[in-house]
DNA sequence: TACGATACGGAACTATGATTCCGTTTGTCA
DNA sequence: TGACAAACGGAATCATAGTTCCGTATCGTA
């Protein structure tokens, strides 16, 4: 499934491979330096000028959207692939968790995305948020059968604890381990 | 206690009521937009101009450690305090972290300092993260004696957890409710 | 009150970084 | 291959916001 925004027109054979270069290349540059990276740092990465960023993304933060746009989707992969799993529910869906967690910690620009910082990052990618509430919701509610996670947790608590998480990823001084925190966020969940 | 940084030689008269109106006007402005706040904001919201600002503190930044130190202060004072309280050690420290945090929801800058956006705050207000964590460990000491804090709980869980709950305080779509994470925070502490 | 030291205000300066513009280059198609 | 639309590069532009500067005003003291 792909939500993403493709252009109009069909792109001539150039623009299409520097489409995928500045993808790329933005990727990089985002997430080593989150939001505050700089177009024109992106465009050098991926080894285009910086007015050939703009004819692909009007601006930065649809650039920045079109990235974070690619990464709930894996999340979205990540938690059907869960569905179709045998196991205990409450462990699946701690793994899923812990998988998508995972995939954010190398990125700091979800994590900020994450974090809600930039409105419009944040509204760009309603579709996906809302679908992988759909399946998490899914996951719940077995694990709620299960008798293995807490009555009152609910698929809304988990967007708000990957926030958390995402805070300690994101900390300046490196003092804080996200695993720990992860492991801390997921215990809360679990039925007493 | 105050450790504040104090200026040097005494201050005019005017100029000690100015310091005094500047501090509280960027407490309302940094409060509200958080490190985003703008100098010019400060001055006339505390009725004084920039040059006046800069005459007190020499940078932004430096405007912003100084009131982040001074929340700060407040968290030790509101520990210092449940060191003298009678009851169950694992709720006093728990009514801690609920009261610190509290103090925090209607400050973005300060949620911002504690997540550690900008590495001169951060470093800034070392002494008195240092003397924070010197008091929870003496609570955490304390609940641990009592069996109701799990083992492996420490101080340095702690700041981590305050992080994660400003990071749902600060999210832009007000979806997060922060006082039901701070307490599956809280929970997640208990011994089970 | 008069004077020198302090302090004030805010216009001007500067740095940074997003975005635009336009002359040049390249792909596509007849 | 020639023509033209599509795409490119990057210098120039524009906006924002931190910081500096300096002429003026005020405080404290003799």
């Amino acid at each position: 499934m792909d939500t993403s925004t493709e252009p109009k027109h069909a792109l001539r054979a150039d623009a299409r491979r520097n489409r995928e270069k500045i993808i790329e290349g933005a990727r990089k540059v985002f997430a080593i330096k989150g939001a505050s990276a700089q177009m024109e740092d992106v465009a050098r990465v991926s080894g285009v000028g910086v007015g050939t960023v703009y004819r692909h993304f009007p601006t930065k933060e649809a650039l920045m959207t079109e990235l974070v746009r690619r990464t709930f989707a894996s999340f979205i992969d990540i938690a059907r692939a869960a569905l179709d799993r045998e196991g205990e529910p409450f462990d699946i869906f701690a793994d899923v968790l812990r998988s998508n967690l995972e995939l954010v910690a190398g990125d700091a620009a979800v994590q900020q995305a994450i974090m809600g910082a930039g409105a419009e990052v944040w509204e760009g990618t309603e579709p996906e948020r809302r679908q992988m509430g759909e399946i998490s919701s899914q996951l719940i509610e077995r694990a709620h059968a299960a008798g293995t996670m807490r009555r009152d947790a609910g698929a809304e608590d988990i967007p708000m604890l990957m926030c958390g998480v995402c805070a300690s990823m994101g900390h300046t001084a490196k003092m804080f381990d996200w695993h720990r925190h992860l492991e801390l966020a997921i215990d809360s969940l679990r039925v007493r």
